[in-house]
DNA sequence: CAGTGCAATATTTTT
DNA sequence: TATTGCACTG
């Protein structure tokens, strides 16, 4: 236990040692948030306060939960069995599994992700005869999820008008359609697994008992929902609830977006009767000048809690700040700074280049690439979202759920038997019209159409016959043969990669299997007759518990569990860790990382903070705890960097530079190239004669752009009484009737009369 | 039923 | 600029 807490500072000993009360943990970047987290659960643990099934942690991704899990079993000589530990969805699924008459599924439920949810709206919205003009498929999805995410049923909203009217009746119907075909998303497995609880007495009770603990990671990103199912999970308001140990930052909260309520965090306090409110503020990642420039960055949003982040580094490098003409230029720029940090020892996998959206990633790629400096992108495709890797688990979803209606079209004729439009067009009538799902309707459809559509029934059966007492790794053999999904790809001049994929598939099965207790001494599944008392905690008279902690394998088989997996866990989109390569990578996706050297580029009003933040309330606050969060990632080296010109959706914009520059502290900061003018002071004059290249640079591309008879060019910054601070994007016509389209960012785009309007200049 | 071509469209994203 | 979905043709 010395060992335990042993290195923690002040404030983390103190929130790791609180007692058994909610509390709130305000965690700064690099506070070492995860350390209390988990020190938390072994000190509870250790000193006997709970037993390990009485905790409950909870996080957002996979890739978190397997952390805390991995440096619990470190920390604790016990295994971490019993312990409920995992994401809101990964917990959910156990949970409806283990109670899925109770929930009111089917014991094979499978689980939509994003795609084929947007693709089961579609397909809804066609068979409706709605109009996909007026309501975009996208948006009535957002709308759905929306709405779950909210924990409201179609019933529950509340529509004022004819057009969302339509929308809640959609919902209702997309609902219905769910059900039927025995598939839940995402927002279902949250809001489904509340709803079994808050209707069902006796499981409720159960396991508000049990859990005594409760963790809750990145706090700051928990939606409406998932704040009600930990009210609920920890009996809040009753009076022996479970404590809540909430642990977040409200400065770095990006996702409001999809639906994030930093108010949650607020309301905790109040709900949750908080007496113990820890910050934690002392910061072990960064040096000084990057600290500065994000704390007092941050100063500028008006709702906070309040932190301020402090170092014992130093000062360190100052944060160095370029202006380029062009992307392509600042692409550029960022090669050179890189090469040199290499040169001077750097690993290239410390440096990170960081971009608001991923699109910016091309040209800085490209010229990574030109340049011959290895690179890794974040975020790209999934493994179990590639094409080939979906249509085979389509194949196992249709034999363990064959009522999946997503998974019967995605494959039905894939690979090709000739089942047409025509053949899918009678099928879908049928099934409409008995109100049952595709495979089901097979039988209906009559003729040729009929015969060849049970052939691929047939084709489904004969899998599931063959594999049905074969372990999960050779099922997945068996479906790769059986569909011809390999010969296909064989035939396929591309189809090297997906083959190789798709055997991958074989791999992970073989895998998932181990590390998920399937395995051989796996205990028994107890099937749908075991398990004909449903949730058998409710009878409490003799029955044998089936709790949702029970091994995975007694609640669900392996295919089942295999298929959760896929959905749950899209796979890696991280790179190789030790990978000697620049990463590369949206300022999202660096949430939770960290580097020697930090490049945050694109830094201008319009992309960063983006134009389509100013519309939405409290837009441009969660704009700048973007650039916080894109700020703290770094430890030693901070560069910044925008560009006057850029290439967006194919035409050329002319941005003014960031807003988030005037807020940042100049002492912090050193200019490489000259700051627009009317902002310089001699502290920067002479930043700027610390590299004259890059100022001649900056004017040889002036002229170059310059449509200098006139007295005005193109690309020279201006500024007008009304529109305030503009750049001329344009100039027509010459002499006294010149004009100049002139984006005023916030004013948008003007023409104005050169001779007539009254500019003033800036550049 | 497959491949070709045109038009629309375009933050951020985990589960 | 790139992708993606849909309409049309062979």
């Amino acid at each position: 236990m010395q060992n335990l807490l042993h290195n923690l500072n002040p404030e983390q000993l103190a929130a790791v040692t609180l007692p058994s009360q909610s509390a709130l943990i305000l965690a700064g970047a690099g506070s070492g948030k995860t350390r209390v987290l988990t020190t938390r659960i072994a000190w509870l643990i250790q000193t006997g306060q709970v037993s390990p099934s009485g905790i409950l942690a909870v996080t957002f991704t996979n890739k978190a939960s397997k952390e805390m899990m991995a440096r619990l079993s470190a920390m604790l000589p016990i295994n971490t069995r019993g312990m409920w530990i995992g994401t809101f969805h990964g917990l959910c699924n156990r949970l409806l599994r283990a109670h899925y008459r109770d929930a009111g599924l089917p014991q094979t439920f499978q689980i939509l992700d994003s795609q084929d949810q947007l693709s089961m709206i579609k397909r809804m919205l066609k068979t409706l005869n709605v109009d996909d003009e007026k309501y975009p498929p996208k948006n009535v999805m957002y709308f759905i999820n929306g709405a779950k995410d909210q924990g409201l049923r179609a019933q529950a909203v509340e529509a004022y008008d004819d057009y969302n009217r339509k929308l809640v009746e959609l919902y209702d119907i997309y609902d219905g359609q769910c059900q039927r075909e025995g598939v839940v998303d995402f927002a279902e497995l949250l809001l489904r697994s509340y709803e079994l609880l808050s209707r069902n007495q006796p499981l409720r009770e159960h396991y508000q008992a049990r859990f005594r603990h409760v963790l809750v990671d990145e706090f700051q990103d928990t939606n409406d929902l998932q704040y009600k199912w930990l009210k609920l999970m920890s009996g809040q308001g009753r009076e022996n609830g479970a404590a809540v140990f909430a642990v977040g930052d409200d400065d770095q909260s990006i996702y409001a977006f999809r639906g994030a309520n930093v108010g949650n965090m607020g309301a905790f306090e109040r709900e949750f009767a908080v007496q113990n409110l820890i910050k934690l503020e002392q910061n072990y990642r960064s040096h000084g000048h990057i600290l500065d420039s994000a704390n007092t960055l941050i100063a500028n949003n008006s709702k906070r809690l309040g932190k301020n982040l402090r170092t014992d580094a130093g000062h360190g490098e100052p944060v160095r700040i370029y202006e380029a003409s062009s992307d392509l230029q600042e692409a550029q720029w960022i090669i050179e700074e890189s090469k040199s940090l290499i040169a001077e020892g750097a690993a290239r996998n410390e440096i990170a280049v960081l971009y608001r959206s991923n699109a910016q990633s091309r040209v800085i790629e490209h010229a990574l690439f030109s340049a011959g400096i290895p690179y890794h992108v974040y975020g790209g495709q999934r493994y179990f979202q590639r094409a080939e890797v979906k249509h085979a688990i389509a194949y196992l979803q249709l034999m363990d759920n064959p009522h999946n209606d997503s998974a019967f079209l995605r494959v039905v004729n894939f690979p090709t038997r000739g089942i047409g439009a025509r053949a899918l067009e009678q099928l879908q009538d049928a099934a409409q019209q008995h109100r049952i799902s595709l495979y089901a309707a097979v039988p209906y459809v009559a003729g040729k159409a009929g015969s060849t559509l049970n052939g691929f029934v047939r084709l489904i059966e004969g899998a599931r016959f063959e594999s049905q007492h074969l372990p999960l790794a050779e099922m997945v053999q068996v479906v790769l043969d059986a569909s011809t999904l390999l010969t296909h790809y064989q035939n396929e001049k591309e189809g090297a990669d997906r083959i190789e994929n798709l055997e991958q598939l074989v791999s992970a099965a073989t895998l998932f299997v181990s590390e998920e207790g399937f395995g051989r001494d796996a205990p028994a599944f107890l099937g749908p007759k075991a398990q004909a008392a449903g949730s058998a905690i409710v009878s409490g008279d003799g029955i044998e518990i089936v709790d949702a902690d029970a091994p995975l394998a007694t609640v669900m088989s392996p295919l089942s569990a295999f298929l959760s997996h896929a959905s749950l866990e899209a796979g890696d989109n991280q790179a190789q860790a030790g990978q000697d390569a620049l990463q590369l990578m949206t300022v999202h996706a660096s949430k939770g990382l960290e580097f020697d050297a930090v490049f945050i580029t694109g830094l201008e009003e319009g992309l960063f903070p983006h134009e389509n933040s100013a519309l939405a309330e409290g837009g441009v606050e969660e704009e700048r705890r973007l650039m916080y969060v894109a700020i703290t990632r770094a430890r030693q080296r901070l560069y910044m960097c925008f560009a006057q010109t850029r290439m967006l959706h194919g035409q050329t914009r002319y941005h003014l530079r960031s807003r988030f520059f005037d807020e940042l502290p100049e002492a912090a900061l050193k200019w490489l190239s000259p700051k627009i003018a009317h902002h310089w002071s001699a502290a920067q004059k002479s930043a700027w004669d610390d590299v004259p290249e890059a100022g001649a640079n900056h004017n040889k591309v002036a002229r170059q752009i310059g449509h200098k008879d006139i007295g005005w060019r193109i690309g020279e910054s201006v500024a007008h009484q009304k529109f305030g601070e503009g750049v001329i994007v344009d100039i027509e016509g010459g002499g006294g009737n010149a004009r100049a389209h002139i984006n005023f960012g916030r004013h948008g785009m003007k023409l104005l009369d050169l001779g007539v309007a009254k500019l003033e200049k800036l550049g």
